[in-house]
DNA sequence: GACAATGTTACAGT
DNA sequence: CACTGTAACATTGT
């Protein structure tokens, strides 16, 4: 599901539900044998010791970094949710392939919902959540109002030889963006999904970088995408999928202005890729 | 049955 | 050592 604008949307729902919200109880049922899941609730071992730290403490601010949702707690913990591919958080709500469950003392609940079972629940220290393995290593919030096109370059340009949306799906360069957002920000701009970042001219990096930040607000503006199987806290789709001109438009007209060209799909490093035969160069 | 699916990461290869 | 591309994680929907 989740890339930066349904990760906000998600993060939005949570602070106006579950602050000051008190935890009586943590359910699951899964039991990895993957020991790379080592210290996730998805171990038993590691869940009973989760249990014992996040009963009865209260929820004090829930916030998100690139695609990680972390819920901060009144003993000084923070609970990092990261959705994976088909992971959702519910509350108050219950669907086919919840795995995890937070309750409230005040009978409310929290579910996450995956039916991949790719997700990742873990604790770690408040003060130390930003320095954790987790987030150390990703690169700036592509809407922080620090952010600026300069900056954009600057990250890019660590991987010169990198097909420009590979480069820009990488969590270590800038934050939050996957498949969809990159096919979109790259239509928009008319740059070629293959090209690579050294042969992009400073100017187009100025458009790259409005155009994610566009796209981006107008996602989140829309409650994100749910072409696949996103949803929200309250179990509702989000609604940037009406409005898709690249991702999964494969075979379609391409809708550029004047542009006589339509929309093909291609493997690029491992993902599909979409985009236009004629405008995207 | 075949194929594709939003993310991340270990690993093999250069 | 650094970088790059592939496979794997588990399951469903088309």
């Amino acid at each position: 599901m989740p890339e930066l604008p349904e990760v906000e949307t998600t993060v939005r729902g949570l602070q106006k539900t579950i602050l000051g919200l008190i935890i009586k109880d943590v359910w699951t049922d899964l039991k990895t044998k993957d020991s790379r899941k080592h210290d996730t609730v998805a171990n038993p071992k590691y869940f009973s010791s989760f249990k014992k730290e996040v009963t009865n403490k209260k929820i004090k601010s829930v916030e998100r970094r690139a695609k990680n949702i972390l819920i901060n707690l009144s003993n000084s913990k923070t609970i990092l949710v990261h959705m994976k591919m088909t992971g959702h958080l519910l509350f108050n709500n219950k669907d086919k392939f919840v795995h995890v469950v937070f309750n409230f003392s005040n009978r409310k609940y929290l579910a996450f919902s995956d039916m991949r079972k790719f997700g990742k629940i873990t604790l770690l220290n408040t003060k130390t959540t930003h320095d954790s393995k987790h987030l150390k290593d990703i690169g700036p919030e592509p809407l922080d109002k620090t952010f600026t096109y300069k900056k954009l370059e600057e990250r890019l340009r660590k991987k010169p030889n990198g097909k420009i949306k590979t480069v820009l799906m990488n969590q270590a360069i800038v934050a939050g963006i996957g498949n969809i957002y990159s096919d979109e920000i790259l239509w928009q701009v008319g740059v070629h999904p293959e090209r690579r970042v050294s042969k992009i001219k400073k100017t187009e990096f100025q458009k790259i970088f409005k155009a994610m930040q566009k796209i981006l607000t107008k996602s989140i503006k829309f409650g994100g995408d749910s072409m696949s199987d996103y949803i929200n806290i309250y179990g509702k789709k989000g609604k940037f999928q009406l409005h898709h001109q690249a991702y999964r438009q494969t075979g379609e007209k391409c809708r550029k202005n004047g542009c006589k060209g339509f929309i093909k799909r291609k493997i690029i490093n491992g993902r599909s890729a979409h985009f236009c035969s004629i405008h995207q160069k």
